[in-house]
This record gives C-alpha cells, structure tokens and sequence, in this order.
RNA sequence: GGAGAGUUGGCAGAGCGGUAAUGCACCGGACUCGAAAUCCGGCGAACCAACUAAUGUUGGCGCGCAGGUUCAAAUCCUGUACUCUCCGCCA
C-alpha cells in the first residue's frame, strides 16, 4: 500500500550511495552482519551507474534545449524564421522525455533497494542475529532476595484493585488494561517523574501529535518495511494516519526538511506519550502483564547532535535512562544488542533491561540507539557548520523508559510478603504522601 | 463542511509564456584612529551530475508538491498539500 509512494516520494538515498561506490566491499561486510546479501549492493551499484550515464546524457540534451530555446528566443524577437530550430528542439525534446522516463524507472528500482536497506551497524557491535549474541555491559543494583515467592505483577495488580484486565478485555481486546486508582496515581506519578528528571539533565518537554503522516513514517525508518506492525487510521480524506508507534516518530520528524544552525547542537527533547502496537507476529508471547501492550505510556528522549559528537552523546542518553532506574532502585543490566537484532534504523543499540524477580530475569525497558546519519539522510534533516556547509547530522533516540513497564517493576521488585507494594522515596512526593499500597 | 485569497532566495517582495527584478540582511573593498553612515563590488536557497588530488569549475534542476500542454512554463491547464480571512459546526 505505501511502497509505491514511497518511491515517488523520495527521490533521494537512504544509505549513503557516495559510500557504498566508494568502499562497496566494506559496505557488504557489515550489511552481512545483518543478513543482507551481497548480491543486494551489487545490484545497487549496477543501477546507480545507470542511473548516473542516463543522468549525462539527458542533461546534454537540456543543455542543448536550453541554449537553442534561447536563440529561438532571440529570433523571434527579431521577427526571424525559427522554425528549423523548432522542429529540431521538438525532437530533442522526444529524446529527453524518452531518456527521462528510463531515468526514473532506473531511479525507482535504486530506491526500491536503497530504502529497505538498513543501517549500518557500528563496529563495536556484537556479530549475530539475536539475543543470545547481545554483549552484557554493565551489572547495576541487587537482585531482591525474596523470603517468600514472588508474585507477578499482573497478579498483584488485580489483588490491589489498581489493574483491571477483564475489563479492558471487554472493552477493547487482549493487551489493553485499566489503571485504577493508587495504580493510574503511580503510573502518573512515575512519568513525572521520569520528565523532571529528564528537564534537569537538559532535555526541553514537548507534547507531540499522536497521527503522524507516512512522510513521517518514512523519515525514522519505520516505513516501508514496518507497516504491518502499526495501526493506521483511514480518515475521509483517504489520507491515512498512523497512530505512533513510540514518539521518537514525531520528535525526531519535529525537524524534518530542515536545516538546523549548528551552533545549537546538541538539542534534546523529551516526550510522554501513548505507543500504539499492533504486535502483530508476538502472538503468544507475554500474554499476560504490562509487557507487551497494544497501547502503552512510555517517556522518550531524543537528541540531534553532531556527527563528531554522536557517540558520546549515545553514552550520556543511556546515562540518562539508566538514572531513572538508580533513583528508583531497580536492578538493571545494560546490553549491546547484536548486529541482527538491532532495529532497522540503528548504528548501536543499548538496551536497559529490568530485573522481574516473578519472571526470574531481565526484561527490556529501554532501548537507546544512535542512528548515525541514517534518519536524519531519510527525513533530510541538517545543520549549516561553522564552514558554511550543509552537514546531515545524527539522531539519537532513547527509552527513558517504558512507563508500564516500569510499573510492572516497581510492583514485583517493591512487593512484601501480604501482597502490598512500598513505594520508592523518589515517587512518594508524586503520590501525595503514599508510602505503600495495600488492599483496600 | 461552505466561500475566497495566498505559497517565489535568510527576510520582504516584483514578475503572470522567452528562461527569476529590487530592497534589507550577508561577505569583500574604499573612506575612517575605530565604528556608524555612504560608495563600489560580490554572493544569493537546497539537491544532482561531469571534470579535478583537493579548494573549485561547468552543467542540470530549481518559484509549495505532482502531473499535463509548449521549441520554451514561476507564468497556461489538471490534481493535491498547507497557510490566512469569513461563514457554519464544535470540546
């Protein structure tokens, strides 16, 4: 349904082609490590030349246009004879529409294979196709030792009365769920206390739109290939809107065709809003709890930095994400996902994952990537340097963090023996004094 | 939802079939002890390609976007997005 737009839409290259000419050997040696066969840049490089000899071509012609167009001009004005020169420049103008239309069947295939190519990952990511092959980069905190068994959150939830799955199940299906009372005051009080935290270390609040267009979709590389995984709303204008899947879409989109003053880089946002999933293919999988929810809070952080500055700054937005969880108190691990299993649009990703002491292991809660140049190439989304010189810059994009997720945390890891649940001291002052929830 | 107007370089703003005026800003120079003012000159958005070791040079493209007509389109035609004004409706 959108790919074909796509094509049309953009003219321009995802991965940069200047690149892929330069050092194409390197370039399949990476895209390997994600499962993108060689033959692909091959393929690429084969319609680029094309693409580039028709380019020639056609603009000799147009030079040849432009210049006699003029002379015919001129002649007319001098109430000349030009129609010698007409005849000529109207077959001329045949062989341009002819080499034109190759030009962008040539063109379109190029995108077609540029588009669905990902990013490249950085070398000091982990080689291989999925989790296992993530490398463990930092332990944090202790691992509650519980004098009785655990219960899982979506258990206690219900036996406090502040989660209501039954309902929401009637309501609008499996994966959704009712907050209620101390449960809807400590999911607020935990996202507000996620965007504090986040202002102090520099990051501007926004509250972005919750439909975002496809040129959106596009631009943080969710689309073409994702489509499946979003819900997309057909208004009457038959122009569809998709519900956004995380706001790393209409914050990183905030500056999309833009060109930025490189004086103001860094920039950092940060966003709560609703995430809309489809999980269309995780069927089965964390049916229960606030895991894997079809709409779901989450605070996100982004930043548009400099090329030079993207790596340290990858540093600081995990540092970042990984404050909330100390200040909380939860135990948490920091991984690098492996070339494979990174998304799409990511150089290097970290993920946070979260102690469940009910579940026996960490669970995501965070991801934070630097896409390098990639989004910003997609969403053409620049800055002018101290040179003068129109630079793309690099977007970073973090969990800080999944909210529900978070919740489900905080009642696992903060759970006493009578199924009560303490509040962490940093959230008290968001709870209006409450220390602990109890039933009734 | 209805009617009308608009969208041109960083900003302002002309052009309405013959290939983007002009002003402000910006850069260089002159004048000045220095600055302002004035004068002279220059650049004028992105993007693509060819040549070049690089700085660059040349060309293409470019007037919201996409098509069409024409030897030639900012200009004419069609579609479309957005902005503004008025009317209607509305949390």
């Amino acid at each position: 349904m959108w790919a074909k737009a796509f094509i049309f839409l953009w003219g321009d290259k995802m991965l940069d082609l200047k690149l892929i000419r330069k050092k194409p050997e390197w370039v399949k040696e990476r895209l390997a490590t994600r499962q993108i066969p060689g033959e692909e840049i091959d393929q690429l490089l084969q319609l680029d030349q094309q693409r580039r000899d028709l380019t020639v071509k056609s603009e000799n012609l147009k030079k040849e246009r432009n210049d006699v167009s003029a002379k015919i001009a001129q002649m007319k004005r001098n109430h000349e004879d030009a129609d010698a020169q007409i005849a000529q420049m109207k077959q001329v103008g045949q062989e341009i529409k002819e080499l034109d239309e190759k030009l962008a069947k040539t063109t379109d295939d190029l995108n077609y294979i540029l588009i669905r190519l990902p990013n490249i990952p950085d070398e000091s990511v982990p080689v291989g196709s999925d989790e296992s092959a993530a490398r463990e980069e930092r332990k944090w905190g202790t691992i509650p030792d519980f004098k009785f068994k655990p219960q899982a959150h979506w258990d206690l939830g219900e036996e406090l009365g502040i989660l209501d799955w039954q309902r929401a199940a009637k309501v609008s299906g499996s994966r959704f769920v009712y907050y209620l009372g101390l449960g809807a005051r400590l999911e607020r009080a935990v996202y507000n206390f996620m965007l504090d935290e986040h202002r102090k270390d520099g990051y501007t609040e926004v509250i972005p739109p919750y439909l975002v267009n496809a040129e959106s979709m596009f631009g943080t590389g969710q689309f073409p290939k994702f489509t499946e995984d979003v819900y997309t709303i057909i208004n009457t204008d038959e122009k569809p809107l998709t519900l956004i899947p995380t706001a790393e879409v209409p914050l990183v989109n905030f500056y999309r065709d833009e060109i930025l003053d490189g004086s103001q880089l860094p920039i950092n946002l940060t966003a709560l809003t609703p995430s809309f999933r489809s999980e269309a293919g995780s069927a089965g999988r964390d049916t229960r709890g606030l895991i894997r929810m079809h709409q779901f809070n989450k605070v996100e952080m982004v930043k548009f930095t400099k090329p030079e500055d993207s790596w340290d700054e990858l540093e600081k937005l995990t540092h970042n994400a990984e404050n909330i969880l100390q200040k909380l108190n939860l135990p948490y691990h920091v991984i690098t996902l492996a070339s494979g299993d990174a998304s799409f649009t990511s150089a290097k990703t970290y993920d946070l994952e979260v102690w469940m002491p009910a579940q026996n292991c960490y669970r995501e809660i965070s991801s934070c990537s630097n896409c390098t140049d990639f989004q910003a190439r997609r969403a053409h989304i620049r800055y002018r340097d101290e040179d003068g010189k129109t630079k793309l810059l690099h977007t970073l994009n973090g969990s800080g963090l999944a909210v529900g997720r978070t919740v489900a945390a905080i009642l696992e890891n903060y759970q006493n023996e009578d199924g009560s649940v303490t509040i962490p001291d940093v959230l008290v002052p968001y709870m209006d004094g409450v220390t602990k929830i109890t039933k009734d």
